[in-house]
DNA sequence: CAGTTGTTTTGGTAATTTCTGAATATAGAG
DNA sequence: CTCTATATTCAGAAATTACCAAAACAACTG
């Protein structure tokens, strides 16, 4: 056995490899950076813990870089740290339910972009009450747009609410069930 | 009357640019180009459909730029062309109501992102049973992966298949169904 | 057809974001 | 206390994305 080897060396396999890559690029276009994705998507797969280093590594990117996603990660609540008997180095995993990740991804989207969101949308249509200069119409817009937003709102925080296996269960049983409330909505 | 005003210069009131400027800055977080997204939400909150040129005006942004962003909008199906006897320019106008709105844009990701990487995943599954080289962990995580999204992507296409009223009706609904639904569904 | 008006494309510039490598900080081991 | 392993921070390089101005293109008008 060689002496020093701490990492590993887990060459990707190719099938990782492509989720990980697809998952990076899935991240950019929701305005997630792409390492920070990729390093989710590796945590995700991966059997073990695994330390920044071999992060860096495998993904042949900065140890920095990684640094910074890994703690980017945990903000968001889905990635934390875990220790090894034996071994100084913080070792990262990711949540491992797909329904709880989205939950809390969710929760946290919600908190950061639609409440403070919510809050402008307030100050403006108080703002139209407060000296009505024609923009009758703009007004009306906006009204709508706060509605939209706080029933959206709403029903996040009632599916934050919900332990993940409800959720799950919600979620498989659409068909149906949306159809049905459809109707009756109506 | 001056005699060659076709360009109607209204400058935004506060709130409009308010709403405007926050749009801009939401769209960038969701990975939407804030050119795009201010434009969206000028015709928005636009009692009337508006010439290109008047849109760049407005928003001070080069003529070409709000070319680009309209040619996308229109992509994206929420903003259309009309219309004016006697003008030969083209006016644009928005989608007014917000949950027909989120009803269209919602399809339209899903069908550009969700979809895409759906079929990847099913993919990496089919690969990791055709030569299952002990990454049997991964396979695990990526059929949950995939069993997730295919729940997400049939929510989508029902909630899509809705008419916006319903959609309406359903998340006004909330607090008691999806509660009611969650016991039903544990 | 020649002139106007409006739209799209293109090539280059500017701004932003991402990423890196070096420097710095922190904490255990001897 | 010093030495070493590990983690974080930060300034600038690199890459990406957004933007503009000008040119090319298209369509209408008289």
């Amino acid at each position: 056995m060689s002496v020093h080897t701490k990492t590993a060396h887990n060459p990707l396999t190719p099938v990782a490899q492509k989720f990980i890559l697809h998952w990076g690029e899935m991240g950019t276009r929701w305005g997630i950076n792409r390492t920070v994705a990729q390093v989710h998507a590796l945590l995700f797969v991966s059997p073990r813990p695994l330390p920044a280093d071999e992060i860096a590594e495998t993904l042949a990117v900065a140890r920095s870089n990684v640094s910074t996603s890994l703690r980017e990660l945990q903000g968001w609540r889905i990635v934390r740290v875990v220790h090894v008997l034996g071994d100084r180095r913080d070792y990262f995993e990711s949540t491992k339910d797909v329904w709880e990740i989205f939950r809390i991804v969710s929760e946290e989207r919600k908190r950061r972009e639609i409440d403070p969101t919510l809050r402008v949308m307030d100050e403006c249509v108080q703002e139209l009450k407060a000296n009505p200069q024609g923009d009758a119409y703009t007004r009306e817009r906006l009204t709508d747009m706060r509605e939209f937003l706080t029933a959206m709102s709403g029903l996040f925080d009632e599916a934050i609410r919900m332990p993940a296996g409800a959720l799950k269960g919600v979620l498989k049983l659409r068909g149906k069930v949306v159809t049905m409330l459809g109707k009756k909505a109506v």
